[in-house]
DNA sequence: GACCTGCTGCGGGTTG
């Protein structure tokens, strides 16, 4: 009855045209997340998150009460609602417009697709909802640096969909910067409103969202949060709401594959008669069980890589051919043409048809496509928040969400390596479905200095005022609460010389700051405004229609044979001055192959690895072959005596069994190759070279001693380091910027050295 | 040993 109650109180808050539309809506009431967010909201003075998951009535939560606010302000205001895919913004701009329309309220979509005229509209009165991507905002702070003011001058909110998918990236520092260089240009904050899926630790989305504000925010929330009996965070100044409605079922089966080995040596000179590899010969065995499991439904495939997209979309698409049935797979990935991927999207959106995309991380963002019945995970998953994010996908009315896991090992003969034998794959897979049902994800890293992309904004802060001094500077993008606050005086005055040296930056007689030569050819080329980088490719034409795009340092000659769009084709013509490939469809070919960085296992998952490897459970999702993997991997571990171990004894290399995270064990390499021993990363675990001047007894010496001494400084510790440039603006920076850039983003080295030091009595006993 | 995202202003031509 309260809370009936306290529902229509809530509902009477909103603004009678925002009721309307509910009720025409036929909604019979507000969802959860809506229920918390609407009071808190339309008070306008103060940040608050929104986290929960896709589809649980976020949009709504954040735009009932923000143009409630708007309906009944007298003078015209301004929501500005930023989005990280166009996509996004079109399908937000379809759902607004219906309900704004209403309200005589206008809506403003504002991305490169758009024309120019529709922005000049909106430029001309600039009230209503502006939907924008952080490119675009970016082009406005250069381009039109002397209205910014003007055009913000009217912001009620800003609006950060997909928040998440910001946290820890140069993008989402870019958008920090960005809505900092916004409020200080008007001369007052805006609250903000960030749309987040949940995530471990919703202090660090609270910190995104306004930084320094929101850890503190969280603390003193805790006294004050209590009374509504919920996990809302009302005392601080970011407001932490959290969706109750994130209760799903789930049903969830790992299978294992055992890889064939390949013949010593080919059977055949005979090209015709190749054998298959066993790439292939593993992916048609788990595409046969594919195509049996999810058949006549709707579900999404997940294996991890592109070229793998295409390999099993035309594997099962040959199934479907081979029985005469309708072609049921779709492929879906960031290199295919849009219109094939809208295919693919509209298959996924038609309830009468049975559809199964195969796909890339494409579909985990907010996409409107609806709910699948199933998820299939072919090797292991990114992570388990990636993990998180596939599932949720999952589950339709009510039904519980499924999960089909693949774990692909290699056959145990005499060569193989410490990886097949503790059948990692294997292991880290249910490691981490084991880490997603505890519900716990790995947290964004925070701790990065983003020097590349405060190089593009002090570009664009420049070009925004037409020219500015260094203190000016320093106090409008380091000095704290700004983005940049980790970045020190001294770092920023050297970044500054070297900006000068590069040409990118000049200083006037009285010392004000311009764009130099470069910097103004760089700032005035369309491409300057993306705070990451991107290859540069083919395009893929067949018949005068756009395929999509491969990059550029892969080897296409003409008439290779390519998989491409999940459809065969033969090389025609390649053009390299337009940078396109001509194709047209044959039969027989091989994958494409794109190019990629790994990615980085966090420390608790390879704890959990380490457990499951020494207990005796077996998870009853596992079937038999996968059972049979970790029985290996158990009986390698005990046998091996890994347990009592630090050092293993591999012949040529001994491995470190550090168990720790990627960031950790890179750190602890980086400290050996400062030392002179050569070592390079293992999965969990580090390998160093033998030599005859190191032995284990050396080798754990030099672990005691690096233990015992202080941390080196970066720049002794990087002295080795070749090829660290990551980043769009890594090449502007100094050798010294750019170690301090790299250790920031890759190394964990507090992690590293508490281990070591952890680790010293172990290594004290030799043998 | 992976993936994804985004992008202006202007000149010149044509049409109403």
């Amino acid at each position: 009855m309260t809370a009936s109650h306290s529902e229509t109180a809530v509902f009477d808050l909103l603004d009678r045209g925002i009721q309307q539309f509910i009720w025409q809506q036929n909604w019979h009431e507000l969802r959860d997340i809506q229920g918390q967010a609407i009071p808190l909201i339309l008070k306008a003075d103060r940040d608050v998150i929104l986290a929960a998951p896709t589809a649980a009535g976020k949009t709504e939560a954040a735009f009932f009460p923000a143009l409630s606010h708007l309906c009944q302000s007298p003078t015209p205001r301004l929501i500005v609602y930023i989005s990280p895919l166009k996509a996004l913004i079109n399908d937000q701009f379809g759902r607004l417009e219906i309900l704004c329309e209403q309200l005589d309220i206008p809506v403003w979509p504002w991305h490169g697709d758009i024309s120019a005229s529709r922005k000049q509209k909106f430029l001309a009165h600039p009230a209503g909802v502006l939907l924008i991507t952080p490119e675009a905002l970016e082009a406005m702070m250069c381009g039109r640096g002397s209205a910014v003011a003007k055009i913000f001058a009217n912001t009620a909110y800003f609006v950060v969909d997909e928040l998440h998918a910001f946290i820890g990236n140069p993008r989402g520092k870019q958008l920090q910067s960005l809505l900092h260089r916004i409020e200080r240009a008007m001369g007052r904050q805006v609250p903000r409103i960030g749309l987040s899926a949940t995530m471990g630790d919703m202090r660090l989305a609270a910190e995104f969202i306004r930084p320094g504000q929101g850890e503190a925010g969280q603390e003193a929330g805790q006294e004050a949060g209590q009374e509504a009996g919920q996990e809302a965070n009302q005392g601080g100044r970011v407001a932490l709401l959290t969706s109750k409605s994130d209760q799903t079922d789930l049903k969830i089966a790992i299978k294992g594959f055992l890889k064939p080995t390949p013949p010593p040596v080919p059977p055949s000179k005979d090209k015709n008669a190749e054998e298959e590899e066993p790439d292939q010969i593993i992916a048609r065995q788990i595409a046969a069980h594919l195509f049996q499991t999810l058949r006549g439904h709707h579900n999404l495939v997940f294996p991890n890589a592109r070229r793998e997209v295409e390999r099993y979309t035309l594997l099962l698409n040959d199934l479907c051919d081979s029985l005469g049935i309708a072609k049921e797979f779709w492929p879906h990935h960031g290199n295919l043409a849009k219109e094939i991927r809208t295919d693919t999207e509209i298959a996924l959106k038609q309830s009468d048809r049975a559809a199964t995309a195969i796909c890339t991380n494409t579909l985990e963002l907010g996409l409107d496509i609806g709910r699948v019945r199933a998820i299939a995970q072919v090797g292991v998953p990114p992570g388990v928040a990636s993990l998180r994010q596939r599932l949720g996908r999952s589950g339709r009315r009510g039904e519980a969400a499924i999960l089909y896991g693949y774990a692909i090992e290699e056959a145990l003969d005499a060569e193989a390596s410490l990886a097949t034998l503790l059948r990692l794959g294997t292991v880290q897979m249910t490691a981490m479905v084991l880490l997603l049902i505890e519900k716990w994800v790995e947290p964004p890293r925070a701790s990065n200095l983003h020097l590349s992309t405060l190089v593009q904004q002090i570009l664009s802060v420049i070009a925004q005022y037409g020219g500015t001094t260094a203190r000016q500077l320093f106090s409008l993008l380091c000095a704290a609460p700004a983005p940049f606050h980790a970045v020190s005086q001294a770092v920023f005055m050297n970044l500054l010389r070297q900006l000068g040296e590069q040409e990118l930056i000049t200083q006037d007689p009285s010392g004000l700051l311009l764009l130099g030569e470069k910097g103004e050819k760089m700032v005035n080329h369309y491409t300057f405004y993306a705070a990451f980088t991107s290859e540069e490719e083919f395009r893929v034409i067949s018949g005068g229609k756009n395929l999509g795009s491969l990059p550029i340092s892969q080897m296409v000659t003409v008439d290779q044979l390519i998989i491409f769009a999940g459809k065969t084709w033969r090389v025609d013509e390649i053009d390299d001055s337009h940078k396109a490939l001509y194709v047209s469809p044959a039969r027989g070919a091989m994958p494409p192959i794109f190019n990629g960085a790994g990615c980085r296992v966090h420390t608790r998952v390879r704890q959990k690895m380490r457990q499951l490897l020494e207990g005796d459970d077996v998870p009853s999702f596992l079937d038999p072959t996968a059972r049979r993997f970790l029985a290996e991997a158990r009986e390698a571990y005990r046998r091996g005596g890994l347990a009592d171990k630090i050092i293993l004894d591999q012949g040529r290399e001994m491995m470190i069994l550090t168990w720790l995270s990627d960031d950790a064990n890179e750190a602890i390499l980086c400290l050996l190759a400062a030392s002179g021993v050569k070592a390079a990363l293992a999965g969990p675990f580090v390998a160093v070279q033998k030599s005859p001047d190191l032995n284990e007894e050396g080798l754990r010496r030099r672990l005691r001693a690096l233990a015992a001494a202080p941390l080196p400084p970066i720049p002794q510790l990087l002295a080795p380091a070749k090829n660290l440039l990551r980043e769009k603006w890594d090449w502007a920076l100094s050798r010294d910027a750019l170690q301090a850039s790299y250790a920031s983003q890759f190394l964990d080295l507090t992690e590293a050295h508490g281990w070591l030091k952890s680790q010293t009595a172990f290594l004290g006993n030799s043998g």
